[in-house]
DNA sequence: TTGAAAGCGCTAACAT
DNA sequence: ATGTTAGCGCTTTCAA
């Protein structure tokens, strides 16, 4: 039997108000009314119907903010792409984006974002965000005042939060260091080429690649790390150094972005039997795996990553969701030649 | 402005249960008035609100019929958990699957699920069936009935359909020939193992495979192809038998299932270094990729598939969905050891 | 052939 | 502090 805010209310003995005001904690309700309430809920399995609540919420709408470093940066106008099919999807149920495009990753300005969307009336947020400790602090301060907190794309350690919706960073990193395995048997003199030393998700990447090629005992050696600050110019500059310098070099790791740099680079020094890798399935990292210039991306589905984080913030305060909300981990796919999408 | 049907009928000078009966063929309506509706409908750009639909529907739910060979086949068992999960999110919009297990690839067997399934009301269909042409006719008919058909991991060439929802098996198969190209630079002596030359998809996984090696100018042979009826132990069988006879053969391609089979005559074959490829991410084929017997699988998202498969179907039950779907096409994931799911 | 009205589950505004 | 009511968009039934 189908439990409804009038049958539960039947039950409790109260009004519909009443069960409303108690569900959501809206209101004043005397204690012992609000806990019998709760106890019913449940016990008779309560929950709230999507179909319902959206046509009654009809012109106060769900208000989801969302908070992305895409200017000038094409890899997070994929996730925009999910976040907007999922408000196309999720409109008629009374959802609406609020979407914050900052550019960088500079702490105040991730801050002052925040602020933004808070002010804007968002309900809940998916925080495309920086792994510091101010920001943190801000995360678990939202979280404790009851505003779901999804963090997308990169997580940030020890933070309370809803979800994190993202790619495994770590499994990103080993599954390069397995192919290297499953295709190369001569000594490997890496260059690893990352993005900063100060983002959670390059560093995950170089840690799970060392760790998979020391599993597998692959003959290697780390000739050197070089940072591009994700500039594709500075990454052109530095790699085309170091590889001159280091002419013994015959394997590439590119952790961060700035692959097209790194491709330039490579081009310019012309040495045939470089074998490179990177990450994620932009146009011009297509362009490089489909010229043999790279072998391989990994991807991580940026386009789902959006579509998933807004879907869970709807939920959340659709109140769809139970008490604990896995992580929605992407899958850690290897893109060759073969099956790039066109 | 937000069309509503309220808002619709006022435009059009009618009721709403004109409109109502004009939008969804029910009821009797003059033809002019019924024309003067859909023109107005269209040029305003109506689009039913789920919600609303939901709510009232709510004792007439949307039947949506189902129809998979998974009885004994793990593999489509990962599709059906697809499908549940569409059940329970959208069961509060008025969803409610008809779920038909058969056995095996029958014709006529799939013929009578499909009748099954009309019978029990289904408005819309997702059918995991046989390319033949039997069916390909029923499915026509459906078709031109207004039922809407979504095709389900495997297409029917031809087929009058809403969208197929599956895998490029085309792409699945290049891809596989793209990994060896990547890996192998000695002279490939191949097996294939197939589970049946009349099956659609095993087909075209070999000719991806095949097209691919040429396109990269691989040093191949194709020693010989041989059928296992997707049965694990007729596979062991006849694959054991051709390594016996042909021990230049370094390399396996296992189009079909029944990948356990061929992993046990590697087994028992003992030799350590011929390269096996197969498909799908099942507990048998993680066991032999995590043990090194099978250098990689290349999977289709199965679940994924079946989720996407019910919603499409709902959606165009429900009048979601614009004139021309496109087909839902799932991702051609590489997995090696370092990125199996545990 | 068409119109009018009730009601699905929920929330917000109003009334007590 | 609690109850009542109107109405969101749609379908269905009953009435005309």
């Amino acid at each position: 039997m189908k439990v409804t805010v009038k049958s539960l209310a039947q039950a409790a003995g109260v009004s519909r108000g009443t069960v409303d005001r108690v569900l959501h904690n809206r209101g004043a309700v005397k204690e012992d009314v609000a806990k019998r309430v709760r106890l019913l809920a449940k016990e008779l399995g309560y929950v709230p119907n999507r179909a319902g609540r959206a046509l009654a919420a009809y012109k106060t709408p769900i208000k989801i903010g969302a908070l992305m470093p895409s200017v000038g940066n094409a890899f997070y106008q994929e996730i925009i792409q999910g976040i907007n099919d999922a408000q196309r999807e999720f409109q008629d149920l009374g959802l609406e984006v609020v979407l914050k495009e900052v550019e960088g990753f500079e702490e105040s300005v991730h801050l002052e974002a925040i602020d933004y969307l808070l002010k804007k009336g968002c309900k809940a947020l998916c925080l495309a965000t920086v792994n510091t400790e101010k920001v943190r602090d801000r995360v678990n301060e939202l979280y404790d005042k009851g505003i779901a907190v999804v963090l997308l794309n990169t997580d940030i350690e020890n933070a309370r939060r809803l979800c994190y919706v993202g790619s495994d960073y770590l499994t990103a990193g080993a599954t390069c260091a397995g192919m290297l395995a499953l295709t190369r048997r001569d000594k490997l003199n890496i260059l690893i080429v990352t993005g900063s030393r100060n983002l959670l998700g390059h560093n995950l990447r170089i840690k799970g690649f060392e760790e998979e090629l020391k599993r597998q005992n692959i003959n290697y050696q780390l000739v050197s790390i070089v940072e591009s600050f994700d500039s594709d110019i500075r990454a052109q500059q530095v790699t085309f150094q170091v590889l001159k310098e280091h002419p013994e070099i015959n394997c590439v790791y590119i952790a961060g972005a700035a692959v097209q740099g790194v491709g330039a680079a490579l081009i310019a020094n012309g040495k045939k039997d470089i074998f490179a890798i990177g990450f994620d399935e932009l146009y011009s990292t297509k362009q490089l795996v489909s010229a043999g210039i790279i072998k391989f991306v990994v991807c991580q589905q940026p386009t789902r990553q959006g579509y998933h984080a807004i879907k869970r913030a709807y939920q959340a305060v659709a109140g769809q969701l139970s008490e604990s909300v896995p992580d929605f981990i992407t899958d850690t796919i290897i893109k060759i030649k073969a099956n790039l999408d066109h």
